[in-house]
DNA sequence: GTCTATATTAAGATAGAC
DNA sequence: GTCTATCTTAATATAGAC
């Protein structure tokens, strides 16, 4: 095996940064954020520790773009914007690589220390979570599909809430089905039918 | 400043115990667990800090018996078992409580990990918690106050869920109201009245 | 070719775990 | 006290523009 790089080239700084992402994520999902040096990071994609600091202030702001880019894949997922038919495809993704589930539901824990580099991220992440997911049941309560004795806004906490809450759940326990008790909420949520 | 503890006295084992788990949570909910030097649990306690690993093996253990600690607390909040009432009760303790509330949230998440010493402890918590929240609902489904459309562990496990997830919604934004958000949940549960 | 911005690294300081 | 991981500094290599 010789070298990874091609001799004497430099990476475009877009490229080596998407690729140090990458090999992150995987490293970080496998080894678990604390578990993890940047020494072996650096070794898989090929460059000196010093590079990673090149693109990144620190461990944290990695794991912050990590993140990120986790979060932007998953709105792939969910087709258009963000609305009650994208929560299962993502619960499937996140039933499907539990590492990074885990440090998704560490770190966004942890974060709340106001010193933690992701701080900012998971604030404004849930800030816009709420707002374009309430605007979605606002919507299905205008057409009368979803009950309207409780706000959107309110039941899009709701929602986010159980979203996480059962994530919570099936990393303890495997059994539970979070698409499923997702699905269950969002039926609860629908107008009862007329008797 | 001289001594705290009476001199030449030794505590019973219970109350030493006692007293570094409560000292210890006072600790942990304000300088966090990471932040936080077993050495200075034990000078407020007013032992060494061997004392503490005669009583625990090591500080993650020392974290189960805190959280395990809160938990009984909890329950006597509730008043008779754990019941939809309790709720609301319990989440009014944690948002006095922020810091113990962090510390849990951190704990819940990290401790996912088979090789974290509370890793049982979340296991068999939230197995018992779902069971016993599981037998209050079936209650009330029996007696036709809550919709039976969908089966009462998923039901509990779900508002387990918006616990959670309220929460931590909550440390990231402390105008959330997770007793309002929590009631209205269980509205939304009550069988639809007549129309 | 020279110049400039960017990519990369060597060497080491600092701090925490054991 | 040793070891390991994070992060800093400062110097070198490359690519692309002109």
């Amino acid at each position: 095996m010789s070298t990874t790089k091609p001799r004497g080239q430099y990476a475009k700084g877009a490229e080596r940064r998407e690729q140090i992402v990458q090999t992150a994520t995987d490293v970080f999902a496998t080894e678990g954020f604390e578990g993890t040096a940047l020494k072996r990071v650096a070794e898989l994609v090929g460059v000196k520790e010093a590079t990673l600091f090149h693109y990144f202030s620190g461990k944290q702001e990695l794991l912050t773009a990590v993140l990120a880019e986790r979060d932007r894949r998953g709105k792939e997922l969910g087709g258009a914007g963000v609305g009650l038919e994208a929560l299962a495809p993502v619960a499937e993704r996140n039933r499907r690589e539990p590492g990074l589930t885990t440090l998704y539901a560490v770190a966004s824990a942890t974060a709340n220390d106001p010193g933690h580099a992701s701080h900012g991220y998971f604030q404004d992440r849930y800030a816009k979570l709420v707002e374009e997911l309430a605007q979605d049941v606002g919507r299905r309560q205008e057409a009368g599909a979803i009950r309207t004795d409780v706000g959107a806004e309110s039941l899009a906490r709701l929602v986010i809430a159980a979203f996480d809450g059962l994530q919570l759940q099936w990393l303890y326990d495997k059994n539970v089905d979070m698409a499923a008790g997702l699905r269950e909420l969002v039926d609860v949520l629908l107008v009862p039918p007329a008797r």
